[in-house]
DNA sequence: AGAATTTACTGAACCGGGTAAGTTGTGGAG
DNA sequence: CTCCACAACTTACCCGGTTCAGTAAATTCT
């Protein structure tokens, strides 16, 4: 089957290739009556601009690209991601701009692939995400001129606009909320020390636990199930146990809800839980996880809107989202 | 920062674009000092080809498509969509080929994508999923005439090549095993009734059931885990309630046996769980899954291997992949 | 040695849109 | 009645690769 251009078009309108590419793009140059019938006729026989002679015109590719830089066994199950995509998709498909995704190894790949695609010309903007103390992808991204929205922050991008949510107020209200139960030994399982709103929130647990006079043990871990499981036993085999842990993410907090089953304490009586980001997944198991939730998607929209208007050239600034909200469940109660 | 052409390459080694064009591309028609004079010139000035313009002269858009179709909140939690694409990733980036991504709410529109990626040369090929009776996307396949590599069946797919795992055989050891273990009412939880492979199980488990002289309680259900947990509501409080159930994904599996113990069940010991597929997912709760593994990235490596092969026009011809294999872990004991 | 073939290129057309510059035709102002 | 402004087009070139036809020089064959 042969692929109507606007060639085609201009001969079935019997007018100039130059005025149907005018008519279909709401230029002015051609009459109302005009462009309706050439609209019609682009209509009929389902006509759809070659993205590559678009792209090649100096146009925009209208394409977007995602690099998704965890450990492949983690992608799967970390609820996020797929969250995040979603809410892009909702943005760009309404302005029929595509994803092109690419899964690395390491942010020194993420570059790489950031340099092909902007060689390539196949995207317009990139959406980073997790932040990291001296990203090497921003001065790249500085240099090339791409334009771009960071996920995750805040920190240092220079022009380049962020977008983040209040983590500092979020595990405060976590902990006052955890304290207000009656708890007074909290740890936290982090997520990679490397990024940016891992520190911010580190540096807030640290902050809040010290105005209350608790210890803040905080222990590193990456965000997989099976990290998140180890760093769960070795809190728990402590003699002075804490009685709450919060976890930077869902997948780690089922992990840890499983290994205080697996040592036969009680969730919540012996152990409270709360997991940051909120998917089904923490709704899904027994008892159901207290959680700091976000509306993800929103997230990942409100992303893909920003990127959208920087590749418009529109002046954008850094925008904070909403914080996270604390949603009782069942993992959270006053330690026995 | 402006972009290298073969033009800028064609100049720097007094040569023409056209001999720039054949000396990268591994083409005849230079001599090999040339050649690796240009490839150096290249590397130096760090080339890419402009995919747009690439496209435009009758080459490929090195750009596979990718439709997912099911509900926002589900895609977010199900690790097998994941897995996939981390499955296509490795062999899409290994011969530097993009994959685009569109999230859709319907078949329907599932089949105006293709159509726009089409009309857009956009893509070069596309991955079908969730292979349905009667599929409306084949046909409209066919007439594009639209590379394609279709995942789950067997079903009627014409020209087009089909990368199945043998779901019969898989499910007929897991009724097997559990029958060993001495259960006598084993009841299943399928995923979306419309999917041939969800069919072919159903099919599967019928039989060997009645092979056994076992009664086949399946309840359908939709993959997600609110669904998961009212279908095994509905099992458990019947009198007559099943020892044993296999779900269809992890993510039921796992809400299944959050309701178990809401319901004061033990698993293993009132009830036995497997679930299909195999995540971290499965190992991360308490008792760890039982599960139907396959290799699901592998999988997607397949079917990513055959739709390069399909694109290059190689004759490609339907592919079984192995079968999932039981993983007994902590879900699956005699029956009290 | 001369003809035939091969090698190593060059030049130009082409893909399908976008767009600046040029060309009509029409109506209104002077 | 002429001149000008403007709408409504057309023409032609651009983007950056690929590819085919053509050409000169080098090599092989008889």
């Amino acid at each position: 089957m042969k692929r109507p251009t606007i060639a085609d078009i201009a001969r079935r309108a019997g007018v100039s290739k130059g005025a149907v590419s005018y008519a279909l793009n709401g230029q002015p140059g051609v009459s109302e009556a005009t462009r309706q019938r050439i609209v019609a006729i682009a209509q009929e026989i389902g006509f759809n601009p070659n993205s590559a002679a678009r792209a090649l015109s100096g146009a925009s590719a209208r394409a977007v690209g995602l690099t998704l830089c965890r450990p492949a066994r983690i992608l799967g199950i970390e609820p996020w991601f797929m969250g995040l995509i979603s809410g892009f998709e909702a943005e760009l498909s309404a302005r029929s701009y595509a994803l092109t995704l690419q899964v690395v190894a390491t942010p020194e790949l993420e570059v790489e692939v950031y340099r092909r695609w902007w060689g390539e010309r196949r995207i317009d903007g990139v959406i980073v995400t997790d932040l990291r103390e001296n990203d090497i992808r921003i001065p790249v991204l500085q240099q090339l001129q791409l334009p771009a929205v960071v996920i995750g922050g805040p920190g240092e991008t220079g022009e380049i606009a962020q977008i983040w949510s209040d983590d500092a107020g979020a595990i405060t209200e976590a902990v006052r909320y955890l304290v207000a139960l009656g708890h007074r030994r909290i740890a936290r399982v982090s997520g990679l020390p490397g990024l940016l709103h891992t520190q911010a929130r580190t540096r807030a647990f640290n902050d809040i636990c010290t105005s209350l006079g608790l210890e803040a043990t905080t222990v590193p871990s990456d965000y997989t199930g099976e990290e998140g499981s180890r760093a769960t036993r070795r809190l728990l085999i402590d003699t002075e146990r804490p009685t709450a842990i919060i976890y930077d993410n869902d997948v780690m907090a089922v992990a840890g809800l499983a290994v205080a089953q697996e040592m036969g304490l009680t969730v919540p009586g012996d152990l409270s839980i709360v997991a940051w980001d909120d998917s089904p997944l923490c709704s899904l198991v027994h008892p159901p996880l207290t959680a700091l939730s976000r509306d993800i998607a929103e997230y990942g929209a409100h992303a893909a809107r920003e990127l959208l208007a920087t590749i418009d050239g529109k002046q954008v600034t850094n925008v904070e989202a909403g914080p996270a909200q604390l949603t009782p469940r069942g993992s959270t109660a006053p330690p026995r």
